[in-house]
DNA sequence: GTACACTGCATTTTT
DNA sequence: TGCAGTGTAC
């Protein structure tokens, strides 16, 4: 097979990145750092640098490796690359960290002793399946919920660490959590699967175990990039060190202030300490922002300047001009979403141009309910809009289970859906056989058709739905997705299903399942064939990746999601103590520099102008809380803030934090006699009515009447 | 075995 | 406020 090569490489193309730029690109061998603030090229410095290898310095394509956090940003720089080089298919391997394991462990992970056919269990999975362990733990134990269980998991898993040595601070309490993940490990090897941290777990295992496969990777990428650096893990560190300890090329571009994930696992150390970690590194910065226009970066960098754990950069524009950056004070929820939606009106900006930001999903509802009234067009990203819903994970079940009988979250799934008489009663009497025999579910209701035990009725169910996945399996071998699909369906009926159980809400589910349908005949039509193939796709795919910014409607979006993405017009909502900072991150130093950093990434996504905005009052579960404006509105220098709204003037006047409810508000950090020491999550009443939530370290949360329990005030430690 | 109502519960961010 | 999980009536 011959590779496309590259026309010319295009010398005029350097001359328009600036000098920082062009040096990152061109005198990077071995370890470089570049240090790229919002705005200011990042993207384009790797794929300058990917195109510079391939077209200047003759470097195979095949041999570079770009590695990205998410599914879009390697789809954008794929694309970028090859425009850059005029190929029609692009020879190097650019893709998340996720997906480049999946794609070595899928050829290599036969050396850890595992099928390379194995399934990917994503976050429902997961919950599912641990649900199930925590319900059956050994009663003496301390409870937790699965939700801890998997967290605790994964940054265990994501620092590397080892089961047996991460006795946690609650010794009692590690006690389970290991349980657990003894348990879950088992279980999942079991279903023959892995999650999503183990696909770099077991990668960085395979390295650095087996120094041929080690070899053989290192020999291949002669040069590894890594975008967003700052957000990588200990396991993704290790990965890049093994794949470059041969030859240092390692080529990383970050931004420490854009650093909004270390609840996941990610630490900020690592880049922090690259020049220590590669002695020979050269650091590149780049401070020049080509995004936003200067009062926007004026702001930003204002709040930023805030934190302490930073490497240090101030970002400039040569822009002239552009509006200042405002602020609406609201009255509460409604307010704030009522303003947005008038103001993009009376400004008649284009709705694609125009993104809502805000902290929690929670806050999307308020903002699509008035911008549904008005008639504007809008779409959320990142909630659960597809692959979470219902019908489509029913439709994965079946599909997943065709590729992986020993799939036993699916049968649990699926056994009843649509309704086919097999209740709880006798699925039970199934997970029984299956601990007993330690077999798989499928198996179990294989064997079942003899089991004279069970009635003819349940029996008949049984045995038609192993006939009915034993037909699809059958089917799967020459039928492509979207048929395979439509033949399942009818099959069992699920359309009518559909219909018959929810009278409200059919059509929406009708019709998501036939979007489903489509995103099969999609992948049919890219001629990528075979089940599996498309299974694995999905499993790595999530809705932020499908975001397009040609869609003529407003978007929806946390600051979260918004990390690498840009709008001329970005409303940043919410900005109140308790939701940006979030409430459970105020007590400590670390965590509330991280809510700094979201609320600067939240603000940097703006080209042209930025409104920011608060409410008064704000409905948390349905109960109406007094909110204090955030601290970081009050860390923009007043005159770079322009009030707006009715009564702006006296509003200006509005103190930045207000103690309004005594000594214990929000965020306070407090000793409870018995329950030890949690902060206050809200708190409502007045006097002695006064009564504070509390969320201690082991995780409960409960809420008490402040003049009786017994509890003490600890001061918080002050920046 | 199924459908439905009620209760109680938690609500950060996601590859 | 909304959802999941449990309990109750068919």
């Amino acid at each position: 097979m011959s590779i496309p090569s590259p026309k010319s490489f295009d010398h005029l193309s350097l001359e328009y990145l600036n000098e920082a730029q062009r040096r990152a690109v061109t005198e990077s061998d071995g370890p470089a750092l570049v240090l790229a603030g919002a705005g200011t090229g990042k993207t384009r410095v790797i794929v300058e640098r990917l195109a510079w290898l391939v077209g200047e310095k003759g470097v195979d394509p095949r041999r570079l490796l770009a590695l990205t956090f998410t599914n879009r940003a390697a789809g954008e720089m794929r694309q970028r690359v090859a425009a850059r080089l005029q190929m029609e298919r692009l020879a190097c391997w650019v893709g998340t960290f996720h997906s480049f394991a999946l794609y070595v462990l899928r050829r290599e992970i036969e050396h850890l002793g595992r099928s390379a056919s194995f399934t990917v269990f994503d976050d429902a999975d997961q919950f599912a399946l641990m649900k199930r362990i925590v319900q059956d733990l050994p009663p003496n134990l301390p409870k937790v919920s699965p939700r801890e269980a998997l967290h605790w998991i994964s940054l265990q898993k994501q620092n590397l660490s080892d089961p047996a040595q991460s006795a946690a601070d609650d010794p009692e309490h590690a006690q389970t959590l290991q349980a657990a993940w003894t348990r879950y490990h088992t279980l999942l090897e079991g279903h023959n699967a892995v999650d999503f941290d183990d696909l770099l777990v077991l990668l960085v295992r395979l390295l650095a175990e087996h120094a041929d496969v080690r070899g053989r990777y290192q020999y291949r990428y002669q040069y590894v990039h890594i975008d967003e650096y700052q957000d990588t893990n200990r396991a993704q560190y290790m990965i890049a060190r093994w794949l470059t300890e041969s030859h240092g090329n390692l080529f990383v571009v970050g931004d420490e202030d854009q650093s909004i994930y270390s609840w996941r696992g990610a630490t900020i150390q690592n880049i922090l300490d690259f020049e220590r970690d590669f002695p020979k590194a050269r650091v590149f910065r780049l401070e020049q922002n080509y995004r936003s226009t200067a009062p926007v970066l004026a702001a930003a960098n204002a709040v930023v300047a805030h934190n302490q754990r930073r490497l240090g950069k101030t970002l400039w524009t040569a822009q002239e001009g552009g509006e200042s950056v405002r602020f609406y004070q609201a009255k509460d929820g409604e307010d704030e979403a009522r303003f947005v939606v008038e103001d993009i009106g009376k400004r008649d900006l284009a709705p694609r141009q125009v993104a809502v930001l805000f902290r929690t999903n929670g806050q999307a509802r308020l903002m699509e309910e008035a911008l549904r009234r008005k008639g504007l067009a809008y779409v959320v990203i990142g909630a659960v809009q597809f692959y979470g819903r219902k019908e489509v994970k029913d439709i994965l079940s079946y599909l997943r289970l065709l590729v992986n009988p020993a799939d036993d979250l699916s049968v649990r799934r699926i056994i009843n859906v649509p309704a086919r008489g097999i209740g709880a009663a006798t699925a039970e009497r199934f997970e029984e056989y299956t601990k007993q025999r330690n077999v798989s579910l499928f198996q179990v209701l294989r064997d079942v058709e003899t089991d004279e035990t069970l009635t003819p009725r349940s029996r008949t169910a049984v045995g038609a739905f192993v006939h009915l996945l034993d037909d699809l399996r059958l089917a799967a071998r020459s039928s492509q997705v979207a048929p395979l699909v439509e033949t399942l369906l009818a099959q069992t009926g699920y359309r009518a299903y559909v219909e018959h159980t929810d009278e409200r809400d059919y059509q929406t589910r009708l019709e998501i399942v036939d979007e489903f349908v489509s995103a099969c005949a999609q992948f049919d039509a890219q001629g990528k064939a075979g089940l599996d193939n498309f299974l694995q796709e999905l499993a790595l795919y999530s809705d932020v990746d499908a975001y397009d910014p040609d869609t003529p409607a407003v978007t929806l979006l946390t600051c979260h999601s918004a990390k690498g993405l840009e709008f001329d017009h970005v409303y940043l909502i919410g900005l109140e103590e308790g939701l940006l900072p979030h409430a459970g991150a105020r007590d400590s130093d670390e965590e509330l520099e991280e809510e700094r950093r979201l609320c600067y990434v939240a603000m940097t996504r703006a080209r042209k102008t930025l409104t920011l905005a608060a409410a008064q009052t704000r409905l948390i579960y349905g109960e109406p809380r007094e909110a204090a404006r955030s601290r970081f509105v009050g860390e923009i220098p007043p005159e770079q803030l322009v009030q707006v709204g009715q009564d702006a003037a006296r509003r200006t006047a509005a103190p930045v934090s207000r103690p309004a409810l005594g000594p214990l508000k929000m965020g306070t950090r407090v000793r409870h006699a018995a329950f030890g020491e949690g902060i206050v999550m809200f708190t409502a009443g007045t006097g002695a009515k006064l009564r504070a939530r509390i969320r201690f370290q082991t995780g409960r949360t409960r809420e008490f009447m402040v003049g009786k329990a017994p509890l003490e005030i600890l001061e918080g430690k002050k920046r």
